[in-house]
DNA sequence: CTGAAAGCGCTAACAG
DNA sequence: CTGTTAGCGCTTTCAG
């Protein structure tokens, strides 16, 4: 028979005889034949996996989000590919490349800063979400109220007895670590008196390390953080560790970002949490939707809270 | 000009009149034009990417193999997607099919479980690396030396003056589940005297804690625990703090690899580290050779060895 | 319901 | 050095 004949039968085409359809597949099963995946996407000028482009796969938020997109993507019969910009544009660029020459379903990109170049995505008209950080392109997006978190978070450290509360944050590119300064910023003004400390870093263990030193070692060193992320929580405890500073008693810590070890660590860390799986799961459902041309042509944009969670490292202790 | 010769310059062959060949360039660029990929992918029959098929993108351990695989790859100019199995066998099988469909240039794969199905790969002959669990097949891998692993951290448990270790291993699927076990098992047996004391979960957080539960709960505890995982480590912690148990006093714990939240955790988790970037690195190598088609047709074998780190969890403390 | 034919966009082989 | 031709493996009109 025909090949064309074998590709309706193996799509499970209705517009062919139920026996012969059996046949085919029988045959193909037995052949051990699979369709060729590439010549298909040719083709149809589409392929059933989507592309997550993340800035770093080591960070326990974005494994979060990447759960939340797995689990939508599956039930919807889709694969997604996981790609790690590791907050490096060029890297970030060439995954935007490979997507679109893969020419994927879809693409959620977690940009590392607004310039990102997402223009041939939209030529290509491949259906795009953008999370965590917003672009200057009108696209669906999920976002965090980050500075809201931010806030919050500077205001239970100064509620909790902290008198010189300093902002650890991420890298001046990044609007996520803006919008958390910017929000440390507001409580602090909000209460008057206080000094204004910040500091940027990277968003890596070894940026809270350094970030923590440099505001210790000022003139008049804060005695309470707030660091942006939770790997950078890592790295304020240890540089806090090695000068033998107590949490809790000699300087209060509350961190961005709720980690699985966030309640192990010596004392347990008050953090303000992401539904980090829940805007990877919305940002799946915005995409599915585009992609089964179901949305509308205006962008939607989601904002999701943050949640405070008090535990120790923030609470003022007496020095015994 | 034809087709070819625009093919030809774009691709920079040297079968092209120089300044033609610039000229094609700029012509592009002003359009905007960029090659389909799928179309050369379905001609060219390879791409250049390559798939990292893990089994849990949350785990440290796995992250750090990515690390590793993508800094080979990068510097030989290619890209790595990376696919998430979650430890289900279906997802791993999807994943497999996607790979040979989007015809990578080849694939590293932790497997599931020693019975997970590679013959479509090797038909299509895409090369492939299995990392962390072997699989009963003639192909290159990279892996850890586990058991011996397994039996120093014991040992050490021993000689620390704990009387009652135990052990909390993976699945009895997982092959890393089962030689952790065994070298638990030699460990004990070396010493004489000494229950054999086990129980098998998840490598989760929460299989941890399952974990460590029913050891406790039984007629004669363990005083002592070596835990398969650092995720499982966590449940561990989880459950011992439950229960008012004091690591280090009550309990000794030590854990399989070293994650960045292990010396940080109170006490400071001791572990058997795993050289997770090694294996990612060292299994892009042999990868990457066998792409260029550079390596003998015989498989290669490696086998990395682990390292101990004494921190606090271990020590055993006076009651005091 | 099935077959023939065209073609997705590119590149390799072969002439010139 | 360049153009022509063919074809990667599939799906989809369009006839029959």
């Amino acid at each position: 028979m025909s090949a064309a004949t074998v590709s309706r039968a193996l799509n499970g085409r209705s517009t062919v005889d139920p026996v012969l359809a059996a046949r085919v597949r029988e045959a193909a099963r037995r052949l051990g034949y699979r369709p060729n995946g590439v010549a298909r996407s040719l083709r149809r000028q589409v392929t059933d996996v989507l592309a997550l482009i993340i800035t770093d796969v080591s960070n326990p938020f974005f494994t979060a989000i990447t759960r939340g997109v797995e689990d939508v993507a599956q039930s919807k019969g889709l694969s997604v590919l996981l790609c790690n910009s590791d907050e490096d544009p060029g890297k970030e660029s060439t995954y935007l490349h490979v997507a679109e020459q893969e020419q994927v379903a879809g693409v959620i990109l977690a940009p590392h800063r607004a310039g990102s170049d997402v223009a041939h995505l939209r030529r290509a008209s491949i259906p795009m979400v953008i999370i965590d950080r917003p672009l200057g392109e009108p696209v669906d997006s999920v976002m965090v109220r980050s500075r809201d978190g931010a806030q919050t978070a500077t205001n239970h450290l100064i509620d909790a007895g902290w008198t010189r509360p300093a902002c650890i944050t991420g890298p001046e590119d990044a609007w996520t670590a803006q919008e958390r300064l910017e929000g440390y910023l507001e409580a602090v003004r909000g209460h008057g008196e206080l000094d204004e400390l910040w500091v940027h870093a990277p968003f890596r263990q070894q940026g809270g390390m350094s970030g923590a030193a440099r505001l210790l070692d000022g003139p008049e060193p804060p005695d309470a953080l707030f660091v942006a992320n939770a790997q950078m929580a890592l790295g304020v405890l240890e540089e806090v560790r090695r000068r033998g500073l107590r949490v809790g008693v000699d300087l209060g810590v509350i961190t961005f970002d709720d980690a699985p070890w966030s309640p192990f660590v010596s004392p347990p860390m008050s953090v303000v949490a992401q539904p980090a799986y829940d805007i990877g799961a919305q940002a799946a459902e915005l995409l599915m939707e585009r992609v089964k041309g179901a949305a509308p042509e205006t962008p939607r944009h989601l904002w999701l809270s943050t949640m405070l969670i008090v535990r120790e490292s923030s609470r003022r202790h007496g020095a015994g």
